[in-house]
DNA sequence: CCTAGGATTAGCT
DNA sequence: GCTAATCCTAGGC
């Protein structure tokens, strides 16, 4: 057998997320772009935007959920709750938390498998002024720092619950550039406390917690 | 800075 | 009856 010499390394190929994030760069994601992983689902909606009704701003932390996962609400399999998580890609799962609060999900898979991704903090930058008369609250940082924050300032309702991603009032589009992504634990939650599923945009001051420092040696401006 | 407790309802044991 | 993918307020350090 000829020695052969290993051609020239080709460039390493991208992450799948990253490979999706640059063919979707910038454009409304199709219900497709949600079957998949939902950990990297969760990964490539950071610095992606999210509308409702023209209100909103850019997804800054998500949290992923899968069926094998025990704080999945889809862990024991299907219920009328949970049924829009067992439904099609690219569409929302809305529950009501602590019964108080309206939280959004982004369903992920194929029918039938039971995965989505929870928004749980968006930097906002359109209608500043309908989610400040929702929240009754004037600083941007304190409106959709959080699951039910966020819930109350987008006016998310259970009568989303199943609603298509790609149509009104929603609209969802992918991050028009790669960002860099930090990861950690999941929040709020007492199972399954150990896995890092919790995605943030790195160094935003709109995510409902701080993620733990990666680079300790590197001071953060203080502004 | 931090921790603790209440609000409020649906779903499941 | 108890728990929950949360948030807000009050009070202590």
């Amino acid at each position: 057998m000829p020695l052969k010499r290993k051609p020239p390394e080709p460039p390493e190929p991208p992450e799948p997320a990253q490979v999706q994030a640059q063919h979707i760069a910038g454009r409304p994601l199709k219900p497709g772009d949600f079957i998949g992983d939902s950990h990297e689902i969760a990964r490539m909606l950071i610095g992606a935007t999210l509308l409702v009704d023209g209100v909103g701003g850019i997804i800054v932390e998500t949290e992923a959920y899968d069926r094998d996962d025990p704080a999945s609400h889809t862990f024991g399999g299907l219920t009328p709750r949970n049924a829009a998580m067992f439904g099609p890609a690219g569409r929302a799962y809305v529950y009501r938390s602590y019964g108080i609060h309206w939280c959004l999900n982004f369903v992920c898979c194929e029918e039938g498998h039971g995965a989505g991704v929870l928004i749980r903090a968006i930097e906002p930058t359109k209608g500043l002024d309908v989610m400040r008369e929702r929240r009754g609250l004037q600083d941007p940082r304190l409106l959709c720092s959080g699951p039910g924050k966020l819930g109350q300032a987008l006016a998310i309702t259970h009568a989303m619950n199943g609603h298509r991603l790609d149509r009104a009032p929603f609209k969802v589009m992918a991050a028009p550039e790669p960002v860099e992504v930090v990861t950690g634990p999941r929040i709020g939650i007492s199972k399954a406390v150990d896995v890092a599923w919790r995605f943030g945009l790195a160094g935003s001051r709109f995510c409902s917690a701080r993620f733990a420092q990666a680079a300790p040696n590197k001071d953060l401006p203080h502004d």
